[in-house]
This record gives C-alpha cells, sequence and structure tokens, in this order.
RNA sequence: GCCCCCAUCGUCUAGCGGUCCAGGACGCCGCCCUUUCAAGGCGGUAGCACGGGUUCGAACCCCGUUGGGGGCACCA
C-alpha cells in the first residue's frame, strides 16, 4: 500500500481526551507503517467553544505523546491552509459548484413545520427532514424570500443504498431513503461540520480515515457528498474509512469528557512516560502479538495493521496502563531516568534546579535501586524525598506500625553502633546493624530493620536500606534515629 | 421509536473450520528469593452469552434471540 494519507481532526474545545489521543495514535501508526502521510488539521469552525489555549494544548499533547505529523499546524505542507476557520472561500467555493451542479439546493423548511408535517402524515417527528424541498420552483422560492426567509443548503441523497468495507467492521450498509437530505451551508452561510470535513478530506487527498465508531452514522451522508464532489471535480475518489472502537470507562459507557480519568493531562502530571502512555493507549484495540504486549513506538509503527484493530469497546484499565508504564519505566537507560525524574523532584522543591552536585551524586546512587520502584515519575516524591531534606516527616501510619515503645532500643542500638562506626560504606553499615540487632538485641530481621526504616525515610517502603544510609551521612542517619527515638517514648 | 455497531477469563486481548478440554497480559491468590516494599522466578483462579442451522468437524461461517453500546441538530 502506498499512496496512504491520514489525518486527525479535532477541535480544539477543552482538554484532551483519552480516546482522542488514541485515534491520534492509530491514524499516526497507519502512516508510518505504509510510509504514508500524517495530516494534523484543526476544525476550529465553533468559535463559541474553541479557544486559542485549547488549540495550544492539542498541539502540545500530540508532540508529547511522540506524534509528528507531517502536515498541519506549525509545518505546513501543500494543502494549507490547515484550520477550517482560515478556510472559509474554499467552502464558499465549493458550496457554489456543489448548487450549480443540482448536488445542492434550497430549503426553507423550519424545524417546525417539517414536525408538524411528520405528525400531520401520522409519522414520528424523530425521522427529522422529509425532504420536502426538494423540488421547489422560482417562484415558490420567491416567495419565501418575500416572506424574509433565507435557504439553507441540503445535498440531495441519492436515492441507493450507502455500503462500504470499514477497514475494521467489514461491509457496513445503510438502506436507501434511510438517511434525510442533510444541511450543508447554513441561512446565513456557514458551512457545517458534515459538509467541511469531507471537502477538506478530499482536497487534502485523504485515503484513509480512521475516527471514533460515533461518526460511523454520518458515514452515508460522506459517502453521498463525496460522489457528488467527484462529480464536480472536487473529489478524486472515496476514501477507505474504519471506525474504531470506544474507549469505556467504568460500566460500558463510553468514557465521558466529564471523567476525570479520561483526562491525557491527569496522567501526564503523574508522570506518565509518553512511551509507557502511547504502548497502553494501542493496547485499547489492537495488539502487537500473542505474547506480548510492552514495545515502543518504533515497534508499534512497524507491525501497526487497521485491518486487525478489534471491533470491541475497550474500558480503560488504569491499574494496566500503570502496569505497562512501570515497565517501561524499568526498561529506560539510567541516565534517561536519572534526567526523566529530576524535574519531578525539582518540582516538588527537595532538589535545586539545577540540581546541586551532590543532589545529583545521591540520585545517581539511589536510581537504581528507584527505578524498579518507580511505576510513575511522581512517585519518587515520596520514594525518595528523604534523601533530599534535612530532618523527615514520619507518617503516622509507619509510626504507628513500626515506632512502638518496645522499639526503642532498637532505635537507640542502631544509633550506637552507627555513630562511632570506623568506615562509612553499604557492607560496614550491614555488617554493624546486623550485629548490633540481630545478634546484639536477638530480633527477628524484620523486627529490627523496620523501625530504622521509618526512622530514616519516614515509611514503610524505601529503597534498600543500607544504601539509603550510605547516602544520608551519618550525621543526618544518627540525628533521625534518635529523633524516632523519641517519638516511641510517647 | 427508527437506524447502526458490538458480543472469548473481572479487564484488555490471541484465535481468522480441525494443531484449542482456548494462549498472553493486567488484577487477584499462593510459594520462592529477601532487611521492608518492589522487582524477579514458579504455580493457581477465571472465559468462547443463548438457540438454531451449515459442515465429517465450529470460539471461528449463516440466521435468530438476548444483552450491551452508539447515532438520529441550521454541534463538532
Amino acid at each position: 500500500m502506498t499512496g496512504v494519507r491520514t489525518r486527525f481532526c479535532p477541535s480544539p474545545t477543552g482538554m484532551v481526551h483519552v480516546g482522542l489521543l488514541r485515534t491520534a495514535l492509530f491514524n499516526w501508526a497507519h502512516a508510518r507503517h505504509t510510509g504514508g502521510a500524517f495530516v494534523f488539521r484543526i476544525e476550529d469552525t465553533d468559535a463559541a467553544r474553541d479557544s486559542e489555549e485549547s488549540y495550544r494544548h492539542l498541539l502540545d499533547s500530540l508532540r508529547w505523546l511522540g506524534l509528528d505529523w507531517d502536515e498541519g499546524p506549525e509545518v505546513g505542507g501543500p494543502h494549507g491552509p490547515y484550520r477550517q476557520s482560515e478556510r472559509s472561500e474554499v467552502y464558499r467555493e465549493v458550496a457554489g459548484k456543489l448548487l450549480e451542479a443540482g448536488h445542492l439546493y434550497e430549503s426553507f423548511s423550519t424545524n417546525e413545520e417539517v414536525e408538524a408535517r411528520r405528525l400531520a402524515a401520522g409519522q414520528d417527528p424523530k425521522l427529522g427532514y422529509d425532504n420536502a424541498d426538494r423540488f421547489l420552483t422560482d417562484a415558490q422560492k420567491a416567495a419565501f424570500r418575500a416572506e424574509g426567509r433565507e435557504p439553507v443548503l441540503r445535498l440531495r441523497m441519492p436515492d441507493e443504498d450507502l455500503a462500504w468495507t470499514d477497514l475494521v467492521r467489514g461491509e457496513v450498509r445503510f438502506a436507501a431513503g434511510s438517511v434525510p437530505d442533510f444541511v450543508v451551508v447554513r441561512a446565513n452561510g456557514a458551512p457545517l461540520y458534515p459538509f467541511v470535513n469531507p471537502v477538506d478530506d478530499a482536497l487534502m487527498g485523504i485515503t484513509d480515515v480512521l475516527r471514533g465508531e460515533d461518526l460511523l452514522p454520518s458515514t452515508p451522508r460522506q459517502l453521498a457528498l463525496y460522489a457528488a464532489l467527484q462529480d464536480v471535480g472536487v473529489a478524486a475518489g472515496t476514501p477507505r474509512f474504519g471506525h474504531l472502537p470506544y474507549v469505556t470507562g467504568e460500566g460500558n459507557k463510553k468514557l465521558s469528557k466529564r471523567d476525570p480519568t479520561s483526562n491525557v493531562d491527569a496522567y501526564r502530571e503523574r508522570g506518565f512516560l509518553p512511551e509507557g502512555f502511547a504502548n497502553y493507549l494501542a493496547l485499547l484495540g489492537w495488539s502487537i502479538a500473542e505474547d506480548r504486549d510492552v514495545f515502543s513506538m518504533a515497534e508499534m509503527a512497524a507491525a501497526f495493521d487497521v485491518t486487525r484493530v478489534s471491533a470491541n469497546p475497550a474500558r480503560f484499565d488504569v491499574k494496566k496502563a500503570e502496569a505497562i508504564n512501570a515497565q517501561h519505566v524499568r526498561a529506560l537507560p539510567a541516565d534517561d531516568y536519572v534526567a526523566a525524574v529530576l524535574p519531578v523532584l525539582a518540582g516538588a522543591g527537595l532538589v535545586a534546579d539545577p540540581p546541586t552536585a551532590e543532589q545529583e551524586r545521591v540520585l545517581r546512587a539511589i536510581a537504581p535501586m528507584a527505578q524498579e520502584r518507580t511505576v510513575v515519575l511522581s512517585d519518587v516524591v515520596g520514594l525518595l524525598g528523604f534523601l533530599f531534606t534535612e530532618d523527615v516527616e514520619v507518617d503516622p501510619a509507619a509510626a504507628a506500625k513500626n515506632l512502638r515503645p518496645e522499639d526503642g532500643e532498637v532505635l537507640a542500638a542502631a544509633a550506637a553502633a552507627l555513630r562511632d562506626l570506623p568506615g562509612w560504606s553499604t557492607p560496614a553499615i550491614e555488617q554493624a546493624l546486623k550485629d548490633a540487632l540481630v545478634e546484639g538485641l536477638g530480633r527477628k530481621p524484620r523486627q529490627a530493620f523496620g523501625p530504622v526504616r521509618v526512622a530514616l525515610s519516614g515509611r514503610t517502603v524505601s529503597p534498600p536500606l543500607y544504601e539509603s544510609i550510605e547516602l544520608l551521612g551519618r550525621e543526618r542517619t544518627v540525628r533521625r534515629l534518635e529523633a524516632a527515638r523519641e517519638l516511641t517514648a510517647s
């Protein structure tokens, strides 16, 4: 397959939805896999809801995920402009051609009139427009205009079944007559989405349209429009369509825009890696192999086949997304991990920006042990914070569990063993603590090291103890042990 | 109401007529390793919605039922 051109054409309203980003990802992957082009177009025809901020945010989100576009905003291309708000002339011209060729006609019926006619005929008003204005005479039109009415433009639907072979679902068919003539241009001259979207696709040479399942019922109209567009020489052909399954939330409902778990930013802020998040998104409807589900963007591009996308709706499962992300975090080269984590620590005020040499040394030393405990980047604030503060705030729950009155002796013994330890190294620290606590006090390892861990890190979960102690240094270690000992007394 | 889409473990999926008493992953439950928590290793739990066909043979093909979802704007 060559010459494939896919597109992603969101409207800049509000936040970026995970389902939207999944659609972008699949279009990108399909283009990359086939060696085609990925076009990015902004459908900002709704001035009331669109915002410049949201537009910027859209570009930023695509770039964050690693989706590069060949044509579109900020990169240009031969079919621009790529923002619909700048293409009004184009639509006016195309509508003119279609009207002249008789594919479009002027319609004066109001919704109330249509409904009244349906009711009078004993039909369900839900059926919509009744094609009543199809053959208005010039005299009739003049009469309506004399009343001060301005017409909308409607597309004359063909009297035949509208069917296509969907890339993900196979043949889909709508019976002739089941789709009424639809409005293409408003009375005030403003073109509508069902018109501008195919017009732009045609003009931009789009060959493959991968979009959400919610748009499937509007495909017959697009097909009819395409036929008209070809007739007047605007379109070269009809694109292939592939309708991607819904991304659902809890329950089986389509993931609502109001559901906080649908906002891509939430994942970004928690520190999902772009590759990890893209990997999970790809799993929503696609799989790379029978026994494998962790892969890179490059691997996805190499293997992606739209035809193998599942038609089933997919539930967004945060737990699995985290598990996939954690695998990407663990696979990071150490330097990359440090680089990724530094801004997070700086953002939490734990290290300077840029970090001091000492802070960087500590981070590099603990990184390999922290890495395998990091699911999302923001985890490091809690996991490593104790290494970058003078004193530590002990988590009350951890204290209740491991800083009980009987644990005081452990802390005292640990402090004593470390206060004058010759040689401050991980092995020396390990030996000293084992001697003092396990041998000396006869405590089980669990009973011995639990209190020490809480005293030093403030939590029951931390990187390996001895290494942490070495990095903490003698002074802070002893001070924290003594401070914790006072807590056991209370 | 009308039209359309979907139907394999709790979840995401593999399966494209025999190699499937259905494979992987997440989750969950054990065990091992271990200074904690993870990671890692090993094992376990759990599924072809139902009914008819077609066929020597059906998770896979067809029809129906049921269930779920979506669309029916001068919004995108």
